[in-house]
RNA sequence: GACCCUAUCGUCCAGCGGUUAGGACACCGCCCUUUCACGGCGGUAACCGGGGUUCGAAUCCCCGUAGGGUCGCCA
């Protein structure tokens, strides 16, 4: 049996996880005192590529004692939420022992398959920041890939799973019906020690009591899930499956066919699944099932990884906001809970703005120079000074890119579109108000903020009326809306001239 | 129908035989403040039900109930 022969030893990683054990609460302390920074960090290592975090790691030796994971996804179209989780996890752990992530494609169903299809999965995975160690390189099934243990698409392996029937055949573990290939399944209850659930004996369902064997091979050649999913597991060396509680039901059936094959079967690490809001299984067609939902509403990548893996895993001190080199260290399969976890948005919003606040200026503006070119706001227009001097104003303010085109939109679009509060606010008597304002700027020599406070409190004494009767209407001329950016700090960006404009035409209307 | 998993504030997590059941999001007050946020202070809010075991149970066991998953020539 070459089965053997191609499965690795599973205890490798041990070693490594105890050394971080030992090593995880130390750095804890020191990053609880220093909460900005290491965020900064965070948010550096989630835009670097793969190779950041991997071959510049002295951890990343290649051990072939070492703990080998994989995340399987099938190119449906769009990466689930909860299968982005899966890989995270498995990421995680790879990376938390020192191990191999394999990313392999399980495209078997070719009528759902497709390049495009694959991109949408590769293209998620580099979003979240997880490189993987082994998979393709492209798209493409027959394209360029790294690893020794490939083809990494189910498509180009075809022989292996046919080579592996006939072993079957041969030996009597396997039998042909109606032009399909039978596995003979055990009739007895299956025990699976699984590491997040514990151990679980699993026992034949009536249907399964009736007729125990299952497919492995269609009778149009073609190989089922069940059986290449194993298959590739074996031959790639995997030494844990941590995948999606759907599967523990189904475990015995690999668990059967590991050992038909000679082998022990790897550990397993059946994680919970992620619910909508309200308990109800999350599916396709759900707000927020897909990860594409978060790269196109403003969401920061490192926040989404944070948030994600505090969904049935978390640290034991209670920390939510943590930088991915600690989430590595302190990430363990023995802490994941055994319950699904309901996906709430609003939490998710809080840690984007957290995220938002604290990372460094430069990712910012590229963050929202992108968010305002989606919403169909052209920052190129203007000079780079005068952009990240009106960034600089709505930056900490938000909790998600989307809501910028709103809140600092008025920099980039003249004339301001006044809304239905701001035109009601601007009374007769808020108007000549205005017109003395306008007149106190004009004749400010230098239009900082400072300047534009003092004249504003001036103004305002001179008139008999608290500042914020002035800041309001000034506002809504500025902006067209009641709140945004720092009211001296936006005019000083925005500049005498443009404030002036806009004071008059807010005045005409 | 059978099999498997699960069950602490509205939500995400702490708890692992003895706690005034803790934190975070959200929510409600107050403070800060030119708006909106941030921040600070305070507050509302939970052990699914019933039996055991034990001096003592949110923690262990059993039964119910509820939720989720699985029983395909889908993945």
């Amino acid at each position: 049996m070459t089965g053997s022969a191609a499965f690795t030893p599973q205890e490798g990683g041990h070693g490594r996880e105890l050394q971080w054990l030992g090593t995880a609460p130390c750095a804890s302390r020191l990053l609880r005192r220093e909460r900005r920074a290491p965020l900064a960090l965070v948010s550096h290592a989630a835009l670097c590529s793969a190779d950041d975090l991997s071959d510049d790691d002295p951890t990343r030796t290649p051990n072939p004692m070492s703990v080998r994971v994989r995340f399987a996804p099938s190119p449906t179209g769009y990466l689930h939420i909860g299968g982005a989780r899966t890989a995270l996890f498995n990421w995680l752990y790879a990376r938390h022992t020192g191990g191999t992530f394999i990313l392999r494609v399980e495209d078997t169903d070719a009528a759902r398959n497709s390049q495009e299809a694959v991109n949408v999965i590769l293209d998620g995975l580099r979003w979240l920041g997880m490189d993987w160690d082994e998979g393709p390189l492209t798209a493409d099934a027959t394209g360029p890939s790294k690893g020794d243990r490939g083809p990494y698409f189910q498509s180009q392996r075809k022989e292996n799973y046919a080579r592996r029937v006939e072993a079957l055949l041969s030996r009597g573990l396997a039998y042909e019906k109606d032009g399909a290939v039978r596995f003979r399944m055990t009739r007895e209850p299956v025990l699976i020690r699984d590491l997040v659930v514990g151990d679980v004996t699993r026992a034949l369902t009536d249907r399964e009591e009736a007729d125990p064997d299952f497919v492995i091979m269609r009778s149009d050649g073609s190989p089922v899930f069940h059986f290449v999913n194993v298959v590739d597991d074996l031959e790639m060396g995997i030494t844990h499956v941590i995948r999606g509680e759907d599967h523990l039901s189904n475990t015995s059936k690999h668990v059967a066919l590991f050992q038909a094959f000679g082998v022990e079967p790897p550990k397993y690490a059946h994680i919970p699944l992620i619910l909508n809001a309200d308990g109800s299984k999350m599916s396709k067609r759900d707000d927020g099932a897909a990860l594409a939902y978060y790269t196109e509403n403003g969401y920061a990548p490192e926040a989404v990884l944070n948030y994600l893996c505090l969904l049935g895993w978390s640290p034991k001190d209670g920390r939510e906001v943590i930088p991915l080199k600690q989430l590595i260290a302190d990430f363990d399969l023995p802490q994941i809970l055994r319950h699904n976890a309901r996906f709430d948005h609003e939490k998710l919003k809080w840690m984007n703005g957290e995220y938002l606040r604290a990372m460094p200026a430069d990712r910012f503006y590229e963050l929202s120079v992108h968010t305002l070119a989606r919403a169909g706001v052209d920052t190129n227009r203007f000079p780079t000074a005068y952009v990240k001097a009106a960034l600089d104003t709505c930056m900490g303010k938000l909790r998600i890119l989307t809501e910028l085109p709103a809140y600092g939109g008025f920099y980039f679009t003249d004339p301001v579109a006044l809304d239905a509060e701001a035109k009601a606010a601007l009374t007769p008597e808020a108007r000549e108000r205005l017109k003395k304002l306008r007149d106190a700027y004009a004749g400010l020599a230098e239009f900082s903020a400072a300047n534009l406070e003092a004249a504003l409190k001036e103004t305002a004494k001179s008139l008999g009326v608290k500042n914020g009767v002035l800041v309001h209407p000034a506002r809504f001329a500025c902006t067209g809306r009641p709140s945004g950016p720092s009211l001296y700090h936006l005019m000083e960006v925005l500049g005498q001239d443009r404030v002036l404009a806009r004071m008059d035409a807010a005045l005409a209307v």
